[in-house]
DNA sequence: GTGAAAGCGCTAACAG
DNA sequence: CTGTTAGCGCTTTCAC
């Protein structure tokens, strides 16, 4: 119930507390082998474990980032997450880890949280691209590292890393033109979320390069959850428009799609080729039947903690900007 | 940079920082109304934030608790860290999530860690059944509540919260056998995980029931990975026997078994059955061809923060052993 | 080499 | 109703 403390060590030695302080941290130039073996020994036996939250508050420096992710059933984040983790603790830094549920409010909470958690610094992946402004302006201005990454948001200088959407998107439609698709659905993202603009634009973009015209039918308003994706299909299908690709904002979405599809006996990928841009490696194992293209989850990763590190150490907040090639392996559905 | 104290909201407004803090506290009993409205109005201009470090120093509570998982791609334990960190939320705590990649020593390092930081509970599902109970055992001596979940352990008394795996098992190697199965592979998990265990003893159950002779070479150990899952399949198709369904020990594997599966083109679940007892809704829809067993990840962690509330708050440490009896959700896949 | 003392920001007796 | 005071456990000058 009650921790051993440096004082309940220093009595016990019969030494004072400071000296056991600078034992336990190794100040071997201060302090007497044989003291340091004793106090070493006796802080062992007795099972101290050092109260960090009195170190931190001592020394206003916490240790702790905070990640937080819009949601949490993609594996992209969950990967993000792992490999950010286990870099940041080799670098000494605990992580706290907050979803927000694509939801602006939450997010903000999140934030609010984390700060008067005094947590050193952190990495975002924001719900929308300019919703929370304001709040990621002031924590800024208060000293505490940002760094944004997947998405981009609008209006302020800050440290990002992401991935050239607009040009992946355009490659993996032009992907599929080669290989004979001739009336590709979109199914879009929210116009709030940078990436899913980006992808619109690299569609658009690939057909002009093909001297397709534009039909502005194929393009349908999908949101970002499953439930959404699946909506948006029916939606097109009642159209009755003639169709032999669905080029989908997000895995997440295009997973609805391909629920309503398979419902109604399309062969998958007989008849329709499904694709998105894909988070993870784990993508074309979960689900093969999609034409995936890798994004380099945990390349993104480290520059992030790499960028955070930076700022958190040197306190210099220039911001860095980076856009990762992403590694382009389109792979046709098993 | 530097954070506004209540010692500076006191000067500002003229007071003592015992007042600040009882106001801020919103101790409306011990502070006159006007006096309380100025602080807390000179708060917010000033842009106070509550240093949650020095409060907890000072009430020797974090108000934080930590979730250890084995692993984070299975949807499940995202779902379950979801609405764990939800409820948790709600009951004023914050949460830091650990993974320890099904490694037990990683385990043991997460555990120091959250010790470290002083978190107020745990709530944990463990990578092996035995192998760190020394340590749950001294976490527990030192008063901090822990919670298991999911997966069972041995030879210690505590808390949790679990599924009949056993009987789950059993319903669904039953519903094969019902449905015409007749030489059902079992890719069985390791031992060290007592859902491996229980889901292989509801296997060799129903075949029982329906006096079918249980024949070892179709039972195949995979692992926990999806690597693993592919290289049992694999194993098993090279001794040439005829099986009509395959029960995986989790979804992971499974995926693993599936893949090795669709590039031998056979159809799923045309002339192969695939199933395992999944951890959440999702599963039916990101893996569409696998029919799954709901388990109620969501009344599992409710269930687990109830108690780890109740452990924390009270200090009463007995062991509640709670068993869900699952959604038995059976589903042909599309 | 070691100890004494100050202080990180806050809460909670206790005393008015 | 409000102020004074004493810590929570630790690090870090500054003396000796």
């Amino acid at each position: 119930m009650k921790y051993i403390t440096i004082l309940d060590i220093a009595k016990e030695v019969g030494v004072s507390k400071s000296t056991v302080s600078r034992a336990l941290a190794g100040d071997s130039r201060n302090v007497k082998p044989e003291t340091m073996r004793k106090i070493q020994e006796t802080a062992l036996k007795m099972g101290y474990r050092r109260n960090e939250l009195a170190v931190n508050l001592r020394c206003s420096m916490t240790k702790n980032i905070g990640i937080v992710i819009p949601e949490g059933i993609t594996p992209f984040f969950m990967s993000f997450i792992q490999q950010a983790q286990k870099e940041m603790r080799d670098k000494g830094f605990r992580t706290i880890i907050a979803v927000s549920n694509e939801d602006s409010e939450q997010e903000r909470e999140n934030l609010t949280m984390l700060e008067n958690c005094r947590i050193d610094g952190i990495m975002i992946c924001p719900c929308h691209k300019s919703r929370n402004i304001q709040t990621y302006k002031n924590i800024i201005e208060n000293g505490i590292p940002l760094v944004f990454f997947d998405r981009k948001i609008e209006g302020i200088d800050v440290s990002q890393v992401c991935i050239n959407d607009n040009l992946m998107s355009h490659f993996m439609v032009e992907y599929l033109i080669r290989n004979g698709k001739k009336n590709i659905v979109h199914i879009s993202g929210p116009d709030a979320v940078s990436n899913a603009v980006d992808r619109y634009r690299g569609y658009r973009e690939a057909l002009e390069k093909f001297h397709i015209p534009y039909d502005k039918r194929y393009v349908i308003d999908g949101g970002l959850t499953a439930e959404e994706g699946a909506n948006a299909m029916e939606q097109f299908l009642s159209s009755g428009l003639e169709f032999d690709a669905v080029f989908g904002f997000t895995e997440t979405t295009i997973l609805g799609a391909k629920s309503v599809l398979q419902k109604l006996n399309y062969r998958i990928p007989g008849d329709i080729a499904l694709c998105c841009i894909s988070g993870t490696k784990l993508c074309t194992l979960v689900y093969p039947t999609i034409t995936a293209v890798e994004q380099p989850v945990n390349l993104m990763a480290s520059e992030s903690c790499r960028i955070l590190q930076h700022h958190i150490e040197t306190h210099d907040f220039t911001p860095e900007k980076i856009t990762l090639r992403g590694n382009m392996i389109l792979r046709e559905s098993t």
